[in-house]
RNA sequence: GUCCCGUUCGUCUAGCCAGGUCUAGGACACCGGGUUUUCAUCCCGGCGACAGGGGUUCAAAUCCCCUACGGGAUGCCA
């Protein structure tokens, strides 16, 4: 994997890096880890640390590269500026360079011509080379022909990524090139230089890009398009193996049915020639599916483990915050809601005595009956109920022994107010196991509040 | 302009290479119903595609050609 570090980790470089990896990993190989730094302006290190904190966030560790090391290293193109010298003077001495206004060219072997580009709106001198074949695992062998002398080394002296991506993936001995398909046209450059230079040509497999949702515009899916940076999931709570299967299944699935794999299966079924040969469009509302298949999954423990930090971000809790307690509050959201970012929202009544609360429901409410009244009533009903025994049971029968007491069957007509008054809302977890965990003190002082403030309000309905 | 790559439900895709089992399967989204006297989950159902045209063949989503559309490259960016 190649990238240069733009400041940006979007769901493109995100993919193939993973199927970089995940080939190595199938075929026990090495994975690399190349910075393409070339253009010196705008490296930088937070740039780096983008592309490196996102990569292992990922969990796609290299074997070669920054920070590992590696026998082919240095793994910066800044750092192998000789290397690329020597390699330029090689081809100089077949013959294969020549100078002009400073920059120094590589020279096809062909009849040449002069002739207009209207591409570049001037005459140019061009070459009848001979069409080279580009031998890619996704689209078999594709034939193409260069008919201009292109760039090596620039007037100011650095290097071209055409011609350090070949020097280097002939020096690190890379088998395999996987990469975009805005690669697949310049790859016949690549073939020419890898073949003047005598050397074998690496297998190539040119990913299919992913493209703009159409409704926002048109090309390729860049960093500024919404939703295609992974920090922003990671931002957002999606949990990494999630994000990872999510654009490991945009243009690559493994023949069947399966959607939602561990890394494992993923690395088991990976092969290049399964991916997909047409572009892809990124969908969101998919991602946040396989992401709440993976939160549904996961033993409460690791649901605590993971919610903690989303939690305490808001400030809903401490650091020293009880784990039992926590567990219990999130054994009764983890089934209720999708995604981690709806948690602070959803779960805030827990942990805190003021939280929203919806007036639309309550005016419900109130032409219902007279809600203190009822807040009261339950109050009154669940008092007798002691700390020890504050459990679904002992609610459930406090909750009948209510009914019975004015004559109804079931307790559905104070429910509704009840729930509103320890929470703020009429949706939320099961109703008696939430007060359960709610605790008493909590769940009489809500329903005393309630009652006051609406009997204050002269809440009749 | 030229060259290269691509095109199956709104989206991701299976099927295509080795033509018949495809009245084209799955998933997401959406819509409807059920479960839950909350909401969500969950369950059931529905909607919905082979870009168009020619050819080859007894038979084409699958093979060939053309067209259209999309994308990429064409830079002293990567």
């Amino acid at each position: 994997f190649a990238p240069s570090p733009t400041g940006f980790f979007h769901i493109g470089s995100a993919r193939t890096a993973l199927f970089n990896w995940l080939y190595a990993r199938h075929t026990g190989g090495t994975f690399i880890l190349r910075i393409e730094d070339t253009d010196a302006g705008r490296n930088t290190q937070e740039a780096l640390d983008v592309l490196l904190s996102g990569m292992r966030w990922l969990g796609l560790d290299w074997d070669e590269g920054p920070e590992v090391g590696g026998d082919f290293g240095p793994y910066f193109q800044s750092q192998r500026y000789d290397i690329y010298r020597e390699y330029l003077s090689r081809l100089a001495s077949a013959g294969r360079t020549y100078e002009l206004d400073g920059a120094i060219y590589f020279r096809l072997e062909g009849e040449r011509y002069t002739e207009f580009d209207s591409y570049l709106g001037k005459e140019v001198e061009k070459v009848r080379a001979e069409p080279v074949i580009i031998d890619d695992a996704i689209r078999g062998q594709v034939t193409r022909a260069e008919d201009r002398d292109f760039v090596l080394f620039r007037s100011d002296g650095s290097p071209t990524f055409h011609f350090v991506n070949v020097v280097d993936d002939l020096t690190m001995r890379v088998s395999h090139v996987i990469r975009g398909e805005d690669h697949l046209s310049n790859a016949s450059k690549h073939v020419e230089l890898f073949k003047a230079f005598g050397a074998p040509v690496p297998r190539f497999a040119h990913l299919p890009l992913i493209l703009k949702d159409p409704k926002v515009g048109k090309g390729k899916m860049s960093k500024r398009d919404k939703g295609a940076l992974i920090d922003e999931y990671r931002d957002r709570h999606f949990l990494a193996a999630a994000v990872r299967n999510a654009v490991a299944l945009l243009g690559w699935n493994p023949g069947d049915d399966r959607e939602v794999m561990d890394i494992g299966e993923m690395i088991e079924a990976f092969d290049i020639a399964a991916i997909q040969k047409g572009a892809a469009r990124f969908d969101e509302a998919k991602m946040h599916h396989i992401n709440f298949q993976y939160l549904k999954a996961l033993p409460v423990e690791t649901y605590a483990w993971v919610a903690r930090p989303v939690l305490t971000e808001k400030g809903l809790i401490g650091d020293a915050f009880e784990e039992d307690q926590l567990q219990r509050v999130l054994g009764l959201c983890q089934e209720k809601i999708t995604s981690l970012e709806e948690l602070p929202t959803f779960a805030a009544y827990f942990f805190q005595d003021t939280y929203a609360e919806d007036s639309a429901v309550l005016q419900k409410l109130q032409k219902r009956g007279n809600v203190s009244q009822l807040a009261r009533e339950v109050a009154v009903a669940m008092a007798p109920v002691t700390d020890t025994e504050w459990t679904v049971p002992a609610l459930e029968a406090a909750f009948t022994q209510l009914a019975s007491a004015h004559g109804e069957e079931k307790p559905f007509r104070w429910w509704p107010v009840a729930r509103f008054a320890v929470s703020g809302t009429s949706s939320g977890p099961d109703f008696l196991p939430m007060l359960a965990v709610l605790g008493k003190d909590c769940v009489l002082r809500r329903l005393q509040r309630f009652a006051e403030r609406n009997a204050l309000a002269g809440g009749e309905g």
